[in-house]
RNA sequence: CGGGAAGUAGCGCAGCUUGGCAGCGCGCCUGCUUUGGGAGCAGGAGGCCGCGGGUUCAAAUCCCGCCUUCCCGACCA
């Protein structure tokens, strides 16, 4: 594969593995103020089919795009009181605007519970204008004191979710569709990762919620990331907010309202979450160009038949890049295994010979010889075939990264090198003593898999972890 | 924000101890030869030595402050 010393290996640093891979591919830089972060045309047309994919399932779930603003009143962070407790230390506050010392300092928004509530409290009369399912696309500013591109930087790229329903089960069962048919449905099918979804334990749990859910993936370093989070808010922000509406038997009563997000910090698990020695590894699916076709050298034959086959594969449906005449051919190849770019498609003179291209699959490095004629209909097919392998490989690393224990000293070890899963009951009264250990509970569970409806219920199990 | 390390060409680094011409490898540009896993030769361009102040005849080098990056903690999508 890549020649060695083109990226440090994550077996041996996998942090500097993980910069490596977002500088040479391209992926992003960092701004120059601490934190922040460029996103680079590369990383950018990924993080566009993230949000398409998610946006199509967002609307699929009945939820409308709308855009408020960046800037929200203090006052209206304090309304709230765990949220402004739990968000006061990473805010950014503009003190003065307009050449002059402001009245009320204006919060850079850290997520727009706030001011969408004081929206909704405005659009919403009756039960009929119920429920009310907003989404929005947005930048985000929570101040970091260790940024890491893409996982934890102070301004992120996000979408944030917030509805408002008449009970308490609508919110509940809203929530829960969002989790499993708009962020599990994505990672499954579009990412190719796995997770355990469940619900976070108090002390995780979003400021001002009165439950969180959880995807939590594993990274190839055996630490886990939060993936995406829906949150049950309860009365919390009706109440803060006054958003209240008369019932059909002509009560005024409080809404009950969710929110949900999923951010950039995803491209930092496709890398973490499939990355290998030779980069990163994007599933098919996801992947801005799905095949390079790459001609051996620069030769008008050579590249009269990459124009014909990338013709034939567009009309398939595939998304397809030419690569030629840009330096030698050892340096296209690994500049695009550097990309995760699925398929590669080496076209020389010896295999035209015989009517023959080489395709190379990304993700097992396998090269196998396929005929100029059935290229276009064999690329489909292999795409499909790497998108499923991802997915159960993703499945396959998270199960063996998963280790089920029985006591508390168990969980600690198991937890050094991923998920250690075992009685809620046993961590629960010891789970301030994790810290001590960096790990933390990543989520609850009930014994079958499923997601709990609250932490209340019994026999749950717990995943403990490191994390990102 | 606490502890540690570091910032010199696009990237990776040497030079700093003991102050005295700004260097190396890769990349980049031009030309030629090349191209089936980071090509070769020749020529060339590129620097506020992180920023600001101080010491000195003289500072990449010594001193002070700040900024940024990385690692380990505390906080978090």
């Amino acid at each position: 594969m890549a020649s060695p010393n083109v990226l440090t290996a994550p077996s041996d640093d996998f942090p500097r593995w993980y910069q490596d891979v977002v500088a040479k591919a391209e992926m992003a830089d960092n701004g120059p103020v601490r934190g922040t972060m460029v996103i680079r045309p590369y990383g950018y047309a990924i993080w566009e089919r993230m949000q398409a994919a998610i946006d199509e399932r967002i609307k699929l779930a009945g939820a409308e795009n709308a855009y408020f603003p960046l800037f929200i009143p203090q006052s209206y962070l304090a309304k709230e009181a765990e949220h402004v407790e739990g968000f006061s230390p990473e805010l950014a506050v503009v003190t003065h605007a307009g050449g002059e010392e402001l009245a009320e300092p204006i919060v850079v928004r850290p997520t727009s519970e706030t001011v969408i509530g004081e929206f909704m409290a405005k659009w919403i009369q009756s039960h009929r204008d119920l429920p009310l399912l907003l989404n929005q696309w947005a930048n985000v500013v929570r101040w970091e004191m260790r940024p890491r591109l893409f996982l934890r930087s102070s301004e992120f790229l996000w979408q944030e979710g917030h509805t408002a329903h008449a009970t308490y089960e609508d919110a509940s069962a809203y929530a829960t569709t969002v989790h499993r048919d708009v962020y599990n449905d994505f990672l499954v099918n579009v990412l190719a990762m796995a997770s355990h979804l469940g619900i976070k334990p108090p002390s995780e749990r979003f400021a001002g919620a009165i439950n969180t859910m959880t995807a939590e993936g594993i990274m190839g370093d055996g630490k886990a990331l939060q993936l995406a989070t829906s949150h049950e808010l309860g009365q919390n922000f009706a109440k803060a907010f006054d958003i209240v509406f008369q019932s059909d038997e002509g009560q005024s009563q409080h809404c009950w309202t969710t929110s949900w997000g999923a951010s950039t910090r995803l491209v930092g698990g496709l890398i973490m979450g499939h990355g290998d020695e030779n980069g990163l590894v994007v599933p098919p699916r996801l992947a801005p160009t799905q095949v390079v076709l790459l001609p051996v050298r620069e030769d008008d034959e050579l590249a009269t038949v990459c124009d014909r086959l990338a013709a034939d594969m567009r009309a398939a449906g595939v998304r397809v890049k030419i690569d030629a005449g840009r330096g030698s051919f050892g340096r296209r190849v690994t500049d695009w295994e550097i990309k995760g770019v699925p398929l590669r498609v080496e076209v020389g003179p010896r295999d035209l010979a015989n009517g023959l291209v080489t395709v190379a699959r990304r993700d097992t490095g396998e090269k196998l010889p396929v005929t100029l004629d059935a290229l276009a209909n064999v690329v489909p097919e292999l795409l499909e075939s790497m998108q499923n392998d991802l997915l159960a490989a993703s499945r396959a690393r998270l199960a063996a990264k998963t280790t089920d224990v029985s006591t508390f000293e168990e969980a600690i070890a198991a937890a050094e090198t991923g998920f250690a899963r075992l009685p809620w009951s046993i961590v629960e009264p010891r789970e301030k003593e994790l810290k001590a250990h960096a790990l933390t509970v990543r989520c609850l569970q009930r014994a079958d898999g499923s997601i709990p409806q609250n932490g209340d219920e019994p026999d749950l199990v717990c995943f403990v972890a490191r994390s990102y």
